[in-house]
DNA sequence: GTAATTGCAAATAATTTGCTGGGTG
DNA sequence: CACCCAGCAAATTATTTGCAATTAC
């Protein structure tokens, strides 16, 4: 059925900078990365191959409060936190509660595979950084 | 402190469009109504106009499974089911469970503001459509 | 060997912006 | 009557795609 993968050391690179990442790049920063290993990749492979590994389930696509879609290393669903003043994104360490998808399907009838949820508000260090200014 | 902001007729109609509307239409969709009403209206005001009321809190901009914007006239949160077959966007009718944000406070720091869950799967006219074709 | 995948560059899609004239408060 | 906002078209941004050469299996 579908149609059969080769794992070339394109795919290898991206792969492991995405598992390997602390944060939730763009398309352009994993470009940025993998030219460190591979110097003539180019932007058009990269993101041929985040749509492979997103939809082979390795890797996850996230396009919350942003022009442009980030990706995450981690493909197990977890929560996300978005920093409404410095646009970071962070995972938020709670369990998915799955008893919402089945409330869902009980009020709707629909089939529910899943759900995601993100959070929006500010971060430790820009509360820091608000709190020192002396525009408060 | 924010800019003053006028009522002009194209805002009053681009917001009356999304308040009637039953879906989460796109922006084009949106400009195809208005053009019905003022048929010089352009693009471009419609965008910023959506920009605008999004920004005022009149609505919400929604960019979930799809590489374009859909909004809702509706700007109190609430959840959302996105199928995965039609590419539709449903609401869903369960209340908004905001303990979740002081779980999330309490966990991370995080000065949590709000949270938006999006639910994923296949809606029940999707799923009557799968059922009675032979690929099944 | 052969079909999937690459690099490159051009194409697309969605949205934003600069400018000048018009309409709101 | 000041200044925000409209229309128009060109610009920008993010992403996709066509093609000939390359490479994994």
């Amino acid at each position: 059925m579908s149609k059969a993968t080769r794992m070339t050391k394109q795919k290898k690179v991206i792969l492991e900078i995405l598992r390997n990442a602390d944060c939730h790049p763009s398309a352009d920063w994993v470009y940025e990365q993998a030219r460190k290993i591979i110097p003539d990749i180019s932007l058009g492979t990269v993101y041929r191959n985040l749509n492979v590994l997103r939809d082979s389930g390795h890797i996850l696509e996230l396009n919350y409060g942003s022009t442009y879609s980030r990706y995450d290393g981690n493909p197990e669903n977890h929560y996300h936190f978005y920093c409404e003043k410095c646009h970071q994104l962070f995972n938020v360490k709670i369990p998915v509660y799955e008893g919402l998808d089945k409330m869902v399907k009980e009020t709707t009838g629909f089939d529910v595979r899943n759900h995601r949820t993100e959070f929006y508000g500010i971060c430790n260090e820009c509360k820091a950084r608000l709190s020192s200014s002396s525009l408060m």
